[in-house]
DNA sequence: TCTCGTTATGAAGTGATATTCATATCGTTC
DNA sequence: GAACGATATGAATATCACTTCATAACGAGA
């Protein structure tokens, strides 16, 4: 489990991210966008789903419209007033969008494994 | 080349990160410590690496110092004072963790073009 | 022994992001 | 038709990482 003094040898962790973005680099789907997605599937909800997630309405928001925006496709049928006050459905795009962002991480949860393993006997 | 208004469909690039990390997240090793290490071997000068590197040598040398601190293992032996004011050279260990890093960057970057084909089919 | 350039390190300033706050709109339901 | 709760959005505030600044230590060479 790792030392915990300053200096001590600690268990390290090969971590990895994966996004797509514009061309000048900004991101524009990536784990949040995904995971917001995931929730409000669930939720039917952008405001309980940024609730679970821990992160503000407003980014979430914010996050998704800026998405919207740049891909020049709905992620979400939204919903103002009515019996719950309002609500989000995600659009049939935006479940192929998660299901390939999903598909895309799995891929990459394979082979981190695999080339953590190749990394650690490469530094013996 | 992707449009420029505000609502239509750009061109969408895949990214990636990989890096090396405490149990709690921390940042140990990333492509900026991996840079570095490439700039230093070559100036033996971690002033000089920063500067190539565009970023602050205060940055360069607290990241390096935590990494250190984190592997346990010195990166760098360093010299202050002396003919032109010191200097820093990788250590043995470092560039092991150099070359490692290295190939892991390059195991991935073989295989995200295919997974981005991957995906860009699962959305149509 | 004085100088010079690099390493070393705390402290203060800055800028990008995210959170909080404030307010408006909307449409079922009671 | 008044109320409720989610969506919508600008503005102010807070956070956090990085840069800048300031200052010291060091040691070969002039």
């Amino acid at each position: 489990m790792g030392m915990n003094d300053k200096t001590g040898q600690h268990k390290v962790l090969l971590n990895y991210k994966v996004w797509l973005s514009s061309i000048t680099g900004n991101g524009i789907v990536g784990e949040t966008e995904y995971r917001l997605l995931k929730h409000i599937a669930n939720d039917k909800s952008l405001k309980a789903a940024s609730d679970d997630l821990g992160i503000s309405y407003r980014k979430a928001w914010g996050d998704l419209k800026k998405a919207e925006e740049f891909l020049g496709y709905q992620l979400l049928d939204r919903q103002r007033g009515g019996k719950n006050g309002g609500n989000s459905i995600v659009t049939d795009k935006a479940l192929k969008l998660i299901e390939a962002y999903e598909a895309l991480q799995q891929t990459f949860d394979d082979q981190v494994e695999a080339a953590f393993i190749e990394f650690k006997n490469k530094l013996k």
